[in-house]
DNA sequence: CTGAAAGCGCTTACAG
DNA sequence: CTGAAAGCGCTTACAG
């Protein structure tokens, strides 16, 4: 590998001037230029990113920390962060937690110590925010609402409209008893999902039906007969997310009971597989692609926007697990 | 953030003996070693990695470059990937490449010049083979299995293997006319699972019937089209992967075709999705686990193997889309 | 416009 | 056992 002295020794001008023309950060004479290009050319140089990072403190990388990549709304949260990141000369270093606080705190300390530019932040637990004061980077939460503290800025999308808008949309397709199945309600994201659920149920003056439930597939298969069980006049459920929609579904389909005729199903996230699924999921979309971008932006574009929390509007989308009228 | 020189300040050592202590590379008086240790403590000092790869040549990353982390197969190929590497200190940076060759070169000079441990490439271009021989880290190619050179390996699952499976289950589940939808020829995977389905058609006497599609789901439910038009009396259809395995489901669910009672399907991969979906899918499944995790201990353990090339066997996961006698 | 020098924060021969 | 020095490969004041 050809070092930018190798090249300043072949073009017969310093080193200084041979990172002068790379960045264009100075006037060069057009002579030594043109023999600073050939040079570039004739070896190969590539400027090492490490040794630029480690005087710039910036490695223009975005740490990415999320329970699994292997989720699939995260997979699509990572697809649409990498594609802004690209846009801007950003890489990203992926960081699976599954969860464990341990591995999430040795990630920020390891993304810190890379000079990472910033991090964006998926977890689910609560404590973290303990750990994110320490750094001095820019820390992006998504998905979750927990009040941040300095560097901390949050951007998701509106769960609680989206709450709402589920239960509204089952109303209207005409059920009569709707179950919603309840995340796990220390994750904000899944608390404000059921609370807007709840304040329809109060201002129609329905009664609450739930049942409890993870985001989870497996869960949403063992809940679901639970549901079942307990419900048993059931007509429409409200899957606390896209996954648990998909498994809903899978249980009933087995049990031969036809969806939407019998029973009616809304999801929550619109990830890809809503769309895969015969039937098609209806669903309350959230806006992956804004979210990452924006994420990705408010780390690259730094401190342009003053914003501590950004909300992005939750979108019904109706496909073929329910029937309006 | 706390440097080395202010580790060593506080412990009254030089760095040299803070880096010794940290690294255990030699032996340190117990004394110095304690005062050492609490002055970490106490600043709560985290060695900077940049720093420390500019030195090693080496900054404990694996580069993954691939069309799109949003491709369900290379998601888990990612994740699996990221167990491994996570397991032995090691990191991931992502590269999403959209089969762009000049992203994929791209790609590869930027993870060379981060001083990257070593390349997981997953490309369908061809040519991509002669700027792999540039750099001096070793590169990984998965699911692809052109000749190597130098630097090069290959990790990937036995898809001729896998393409006779496939053909001889839909035999055995008394298909009578079998449709195979081929992959784009140019990429080896799909070249090798058609050859499987071949031989067998020829070993048996049966003539062939193919409809041709890329591995993506919007063409799988064109193509689907276009076959069931094609070939009336089909009723044993094998899809070059899973996700268009889900998109003929689609197709003939929407025409209310019946499947497995009318025709069957087997898809290839074995991706997440095909045990969600209702009914499940048959399928080839690849061990994707191992292929990922092969692949990154090719980069971790450098240099102990010294096989070019590692087949993993294909196996047949009987699902619902098929139906035994 | 341009080069010599210092420095980014580590690690490891080298000498003692 | 341990410190001073050199160096990893860049970039940017600084001086001319």
């Amino acid at each position: 590998m050809a070092s930018i002295r190798d090249v300043a020794r072949l073009a017969q001008v310093s080193p200084a001037t041979v990172s002068r023309v790379m960045n264009g950060t100075a006037n060069v004479d057009e002579e030594k230029k043109k023999r600073v290009l050939k040079a570039i050319e004739e070896t190969g140089f590539v400027p090492n990113e490490v040794a630029r990072s480690l005087f710039k403190r910036s490695a223009k990388l975005i740490g990415l920390i999320m329970p699994s990549i292997e989720n699939p709304f995260f997979t699509q949260l990572a697809g649409a962060i990498e594609r802004t990141a690209d846009k801007h000369g950003y890489r990203l270093v992926l960081c699976n937690t599954g969860s464990v606080i341990e591995k999430e705190k040795a990630a920020i300390q390891m993304l810190v110590s890379m000079n990472a530019d910033g991090i964006i932040l998926t977890s689910s637990n609560d404590e973290i925010r303990n750990y994110t004061s320490l750094c001095n980077i820019p820390i992006i939460v998504t998905d979750r609402s927990f009040n941040g503290c300095g560097n901390l800025k949050i951007v998701h999308c509106d769960h609680y409209q989206g709450g709402r808008m589920a239960m509204e949309h089952l109303i209207r397709c005409g059920c009569k008893s709707i179950v919603c199945i309840k995340g796990q309600q220390e994750i904000s994201s899944a608390k404000d999902r059921y609370d807007g659920y709840k304040d329809v149920c109060q201002e129609k003056g329905i009664k609450e039906q739930t049942v409890d439930c993870a985001y989870d597939f497996e869960q949403g298969m063992k809940v679901t007969d639970e549901l079942l069980k307990k419900y048993k006049d059931v007509d429409g459920i409200i899957a606390c997310n896209d996954m648990v929609a998909v498994s809903v579904y899978k249980v009933l389909h087995n049990k031969g009971i036809r969806v939407p005729e019998q029973v009616q199903i809304i999801g929550f996230d619109d990830i890809a597989l809503a769309k895969l699924m015969s039937p098609e999921l209806t669903t309350i979309s959230q806006p992956i692609d804004e979210i990452g971008a924006k994420a990705a932006e408010l780390i690259i574009l730094k401190g342009e926007e003053t914003q501590q929390e950004y909300i992005f509007e939750a979108k019904l989308v109706e496909r073929e697990t329910t029937r309006h009228n």
